[in-house]
DNA sequence: CGAGAATAGTTACAAATGAAACCAATCGCA
DNA sequence: TGCGATTGGTTTCATTTGTAACTATTCTCG
C-alpha cells in the first residue's frame, strides 16, 4: 500500500477545495447513527429477534397505548410500508393483536399481546442502559450540550431540490 | 382517529417506565441522519445520478488522490462490498479509471477521469453549501458545541453483544 | 342519495444492502 | 523454493427498503 506518483489523474485541485469527508456533517451523522443504532439493534435482534422498525412500533404502543398503523407512522418517522411490515411481523410472532376499529373499518387498532408487553418490558431497560452508557462516556459539559445540539439540528430547515434548482450561470 | 378506551391491551405500565422514543438518542440520531443525508443525497442523485456510496468514493479520491478500494473502505466506514459496487458503477459511468497496480496485481488504483473530476468539482461546493445552510440555522453557542458533541459521541465506546450477554438473575 | 376524492393499509416489483462464499495474487516462513 | 495463510476484490444469495400501484372504506358535497 505504497503511494505512487500519479500518471495524470485529472486532479481538480484548483477549482474544488477538496472536501474533508471526516469533517462533513452529514457523513458524521450517518456513520454515528449507523454505529450506535447498529450496535443496539444487534443487541435486541439477537435476544428477541426484533428489528429496528419493530422495536419502534413497540415503543410507540408502550408509550401511547393502542394505536393505528398510521399513528405509528406519524410518530416514528417511518413510511407506511415499513410500518405495515413491522406490524405484520409482530403480529405473526404473536406480539401484537389487531382488533377492528368499530368506527372505521379500514383501521386496525394495535395492542400488545401478553408476550408483546413482556418483550417491551425487557427491551426498554436494555435500551435505556445502553443509552446511559453512551452518555456516561461524555463529560458533563458535552453531555449537557447534546440535547440542545440535537434539538437545533432537528429544527434546521433543509434544502429541497427546487431550492437549489438553478442559481448558477 | 378518535382515542377509544382499551379493552385490555396488556399494559406493561408498572414494570417498564415507558420510554419516550422522541428523546431516545439512537432514534434521534437515526432520524436526523436520514433527514439530512437524505436531503443532500436526493440533491445530487437528481443532478448527477450519484448515490451516497459513490459520492463518498469521489470525496476520498478528491481529497487523497488515486487510492485502492481497500483504502476507500477504511476511510469511509463502508464495507468492501458496498465500496466495490460503488466503484463499479462509477467506472461504468466513465467517472473513474482503474489502472493496474504494478507492485500488486490484486489491487487496482482508482483515479478520476476528466468527467469524474468535473462532477467532483461541482458536487463539493453544493455539499458545502447545504452544510453551511444547516449550520447557519444554529445559534453560535450551539454551533460551536456541535463539533465537540459529535467528536465525543464518535469516541464513545459501544456495548457489544457479550458486554451485556448476561448480568441478570 | 351518490359519484368522485381522499384515506387506511397491503401488495408487487425493483433497487440497495450485508453475510458468506469465492477467485486470484501475495506473503510468511519452514 | 513452495505450500498454507492472508489479503484485495468480486459474485451469489437472502433480506431490507422504497416507489408505485392496488383494494377497501370513508368522506365530501352537488
Amino acid at each position: 500500500m505504497k503511494p505512487i506518483a500519479s500518471p495524470d489523474p485529472h486532479l481538480p485541485e484548483s477549482c474544488a477545495p477538496s472536501l474533508d469527508l471526516e469533517r462533513f456533517l452529514p457523513y458524521r451523522l450517518s456513520v454515528l447513527s449507523e454505529r450506535i443504532s447498529g450496535a443496539i439493534a444487534r443487541l435486541y435482534q439477537e435476544r428477541f429477534d426484533l428489528t429496528i422498525p419493530e422495536w419502534r412500533v413497540l415503543a410507540i404502543i408502550g408509550r401511547f397505548g393502542p394505536v393505528t398503523a398510521t399513528e405509528v407512522g406519524q410518530r416514528t418517522a417511518m413510511d407506511k410500508v415499513r410500518v405495515s411490515r413491522a406490524i405484520a411481523r409482530l403480529v405473526e410472532h404473536g406480539r401484537l393483536a389487531q382488533s377492528e376499529d368499530a368506527t372505521d373499518r379500514r383501521r386496525k387498532r394495535l395492542a400488545f399481546t401478553r408476550a408483546g408487553a413482556a418483550i417491551y418490558a425487557e427491551v426498554v431497560p436494555l435500551a435505556r442502559a445502553v443509552e446511559a452508557d453512551v452518555l456516561a462516556s461524555l463529560d458533563p459539559a458535552t453531555r449537557s450540550a447534546l440535547d440542545a445540539v440535537l434539538t437545533a439540528l432537528e429544527a434546521a430547515p433543509l434544502p429541497t431540490a427546487q431550492d437549489r434548482a438553478d442559481h448558477s450561470p
